[in-house]
DNA sequence: GAGGATCTTGGAAGCGCTTCCATAATTTAC
DNA sequence: GTAAATTATGGAAGCGCTTCCAAGATCCTC
């Protein structure tokens, strides 16, 4: 039979309300007491039952996770972040993964309704406003992650900051004629990533040729698809002499994409044509990408402590949080070259 | 305040009993006080308890799945597998990784005796005796996926068969001088694809030559690294004229390491030796590399069921399934070419 | 139409815990 | 020394559900 407190009180020869008071490191239990109690509970390997618990406190001691499984790569690493925190705050993962964007509101009126949660992590996707207002209602705390919504705490990647970086770079390596290879401009990332490639090129004083920005019109991901990539590289590099000695991708997946058009045109990167990207997703290490690298691990470790922060004050007001891509530079930006090489590349 | 059944069947006008019957789809209720019944819960919207219903029946409705965060690559897509199941069964997933192999059980210790799950379902590390033992004791169901425990069920993949597969196609594509780039022989996956390489080429008459099979001696991850497989191929291409003129690959990670090896060397894949992978890992379709694809949402899916069935019938005998790897060719192995060119090369 | 099955139904008990109230024991203040 | 405050403790009530037992209603069967 199950070990319960009842069992430790008798043992203990002490109440059940203070074996309870111990668990719970509740502070009036005299220390003779309290290390009588753990004695017996250690002896009688007892573990509380969480439901239990859960019942009466009207805690859980869980957090639902809802992350988009359509792009890989990026979760695992937040994942981890999450939880290096949680194992702290003794606390559970639930995972819900949603197949497609479309999918977010079907998914979760199915799923995420049936389990009783202390908060939720909230990933990468817009939050129907279905289900904003229901976890307002029921004062569930959310932490929108990689997206933003103004009634929740959020934690972004500063885009603009980010593509503004990348293209500095760019420059700093004395390209002149440097393009944008973009997403689909109806996403906010997209706006945000084209609007840090132009202040950065303004900020330098070079004119920002328009036929040298080049964005996805595919509806599919918004355009941050390796065949997206590829599609647009194939434009730049049909520009032939006018073609960009640099560009901004606007992600490594398109990067990727892009990287194929260019073996397959003939040409070489960096010699022909540098480029950077943005994430520093697994393959981006492999392919020697230079890339923006987002912080995914941290941003999983802040997620999980703001939720807790939330949980404990629910009435603070919401906070918005922006994460700063950092610069890894690797072998496609060319600036392992000697700068003379690509002036005169240029 | 939180709508109950007691709300419900006053509301309704019948007992506490039969609105938790209708919820449980008991048979005896009739079939106007059931519709009854839900008609007035869902028009206050009433949601059963899970902790409540939990703690009442012994019975949580919610799985642990314990995962390496080691290998990114491998899981989401299983996870989709599990998922898919999942709601089906109406049960919640709680996710819990293990930063390091040699932390399992440490990891384990301080997580997973907490919640209480119905289930487990185990990934890709060996799980420890001392917990095993207790799951058998506790009557909580395990299922083993891509390793073995004789009191579990257990889903592998035929690394011999799949190994098989890989070294026929080889021979087939008239590759006749094969080498295998293998990972830390201690590891069950790297002797059983040992096996399966031999038994391809005994089979199709061709010697097994002892210096074209290579191990790694690298206890990091038993060898299944890009750093392993970078050294490995290093060794091959040392054999300068003894070369083989394709290798099969224990791992595409390892592989990725060969590739890099190769192009520095100043030679071509497939052109100067042929490669084939195994695991189709997301780096592969964009290296090209050819390899024998291992079925992981199918194995999530089936874990999944397979805890399904084990939950319906504790006294079944353990079960253990294998799926046999699919190959998937690319243009690493070399199969586009003609096959004359290949004899050409050998 | 009587006796026995078979359906339905109501609701008490109990799952293992937290929490509050009452009370006892001890300390502090004057 | 006494009154008041503080500390430590026991245990009842209650969290929302399942499940069992008892009992009423309905249906057969001969």
């Amino acid at each position: 039979m199950r070990v319960t407190i009842y069992d430790i009180a008798k043992e203990a020869d002490v109440g059940i309300g203070t074996v309870s008071r111990v668990f719970n490191n509740h502070p009036s239990v005299s220390h003779g007491t309290r290390s009588r109690v753990l004695e017996v509970a250690t002896r009688l390997n007892y573990r509380p039952h969480p439901y239990a618990r859960g019942l009466a406190s009207n805690r859980t001691n869980s957090i639902l996770a809802v992350i988009p499984f359509f792009t890989t790569f990026f979760f695992l690493e937040i994942l981890q972040g999450v939880q290096s925190k949680l194992s702290d705050l003794d606390c559970d993962l639930i995972l819900y993964g949603v197949n497609h964007p479309d999918q977010v509101a079907s998914s979760l009126r199915q799923n995420a309704l049936r389990s009783r949660v202390d908060g939720i992590l909230f990933f990468s996707m817009k939050m129907p406003e279905e289900f904003a207002l229901q976890y307002l209602q029921h004062r569930t705390p959310v932490i929108v992650v990689d997206s933003y919504h103004k009634s929740f705490d959020s934690l972004t990647v500063d885009n603009q900051e980010g593509a503004f970086h990348a293209t500095t770079h760019l420059i700093k390596l004395g390209h002149k004629r440097i393009g944008l290879l973009n997403a689909n401009i109806e996403s906010a990332p997209a706006r945000e990533r084209l609007k840090g490639f132009q202040n950065a090129l303004t900020g330098a004083g070079l004119a920002i040729v328009p036929g040298l920005v080049k964005n996805s019109s595919s509806p599919i991901l918004d355009g941050f698809t390796r065949n997206a990539g590829y599609e647009l590289m194939k434009q730049f590099l049909s520009l032939k002499g006018e073609m960009p000695t640099a560009i901004v991708v606007a992600s490594d997946i398109q990067a990727v994409g892009a990287l194929a058009a260019i073996n397959e045109a003939g040409l070489k990167c960096p010699d022909d044509v540098a480029l950077i990207g943005f994430d520093d997703i697994e393959l981006a290490s492999h392919l020697e990408l230079t890339t923006m690298r987002q912080p995914m691990y941290e941003m999983g470790a802040l997620a999980a402590d703001t939720l807790a922060d939330r949980l404990k004050n629910p009435k603070e007001k919401v906070s918005q949080t922006k994460f700063v891509p950092k610069l890894i530079v690797r072998k496609t930006c060319g600036a392992s070259m000697h700068r003379k090489q690509i002036e005169a590349i240029a």
